[in-house]
DNA sequence: TCGACGATGTCAGTGACTGTCATAGACGGT
DNA sequence: ACCGTCTATGACAGTCACTGACATCGTCGA
């Protein structure tokens, strides 16, 4: 195997993300990407469906772990406590990526078109789960809105750990988000 | 005063609808949508920023709408009843419009672009609510929890309302996903 | 009557994305 | 050693969303 350089697809990510943070989203061209990673435009698109999906190719893996905790929750545990497990496995997940996450986040944050794409992956995180909560016994709509819980309870406690001034662990963040969001919903 | 046919921002819209219901989004030009109306390519993006945008000049009224009774809630109000005041603004707008809001949501369902803008859409309502909780004296994460509850209940009962069965009124239905997303979460 | 204005048309250009065909090394079978 | 197949890539033409610049032409106020 080698006629070509290895791992074409990391190194249109790597391209990728060094250029969109260097000079902007909009103002980077797929033929820029490309030619930094020593690749043409055209295998740009047959590695990633469009410009924006190179930032999100470990979503599949986000999904993939989070869906296989709740899964693999004890049957008897309640939505939320099941879905807990799951913010676990995320948390431990990203553990040792908080510099990675943070600069592929400011990228995103920066445009709307990305910031787009960051939202239609986590309405299919929502889905996901809702579909495996739904297939341990849940009912609807608690399945669909404990799923909405457990993911704006991710975005929160992520938000929050790639401030700048943040040390706590990601898993102490989503703990504390959730119990933040119980006495909300509890107290009205 | 009328050189040219009136509410050409209106015929625009009626006829994109029309367009990517009868053939779908993808398929459907801008020239097309346009010529349907009477006008040419250039006018409709003097109109809508973009093809997907000429589905979504009610989300600023939505929008103002949900945020005016939440600021308008009595300052005592928990934030969880100011939202749900927000709920009701929302559903008495929608109250008469199920037919149109049921045609104008397949065909977002319909395609992964238009849900995106959906997504963002929604997005920017729950951060213009957090920041409506925040000048009332909520504080952070509560605020932007909060926000995200409101605005998956209001996903949830909108999904039931359009339901090819459903009966009951949208402001009974947000009652309902709102008094579900209580129980959910604080029975775990 | 005239000039500013506002909504539209016309046209050329950029860049994302796609379909199609060509190329060249790797690899297995004979 | 040869040959056919497979796979990742390149080359190239084409469509369409979207933008900037300039022209046109009723309308309305001075």
């Amino acid at each position: 195997m080698g006629r070509w350089e290895p791992d074409a697809r990391g190194r249109l990510a790597k391209a990728a993300l060094a250029l969109y943070a260097e000079r902007g989203y909009e103002q980077t061209t797929v033929a820029e990407i490309a030619k930094r990673a020593g690749l043409t435009e055209r295998t740009f698109f047959r590695h990633y469906a469009d410009k924006r999906e190179v930032l999100f190719a470990g979503s599949g893996e986000l999904e993939g772990r989070f869906v296989g905790a709740v899964a693999g929750a004890p049957t008897s545990a309640p939505p939320l406590d099941a879905l807990t497990l799951g913010l676990d496995a995320v948390a431990e997940m990203f553990a040792d990526q908080r510099e990675f996450a943070s600069r592929r986040q400011a990228v995103i944050t920066a445009n709307a078109e990305l910031r787009e794409r960051e939202l239609i992956k986590l309405a299919s995180l929502v889905a996901v789960l809702t579909d495996t909560l739904r297939s341990r016994g849940v009912a609807e709509p608690a399945a669909s809105l404990s799923a909405e819980a457990a993911v704006a309870v991710f975005k929160v406690a992520f938000e929050r750990w790639i401030a700048p001034d943040e040390e706590r662990p990601l898993a102490q963040l989503t703990r504390e988000a959730l119990a933040e969001l119980k006495a909300v919903t509890s107290g009205a």
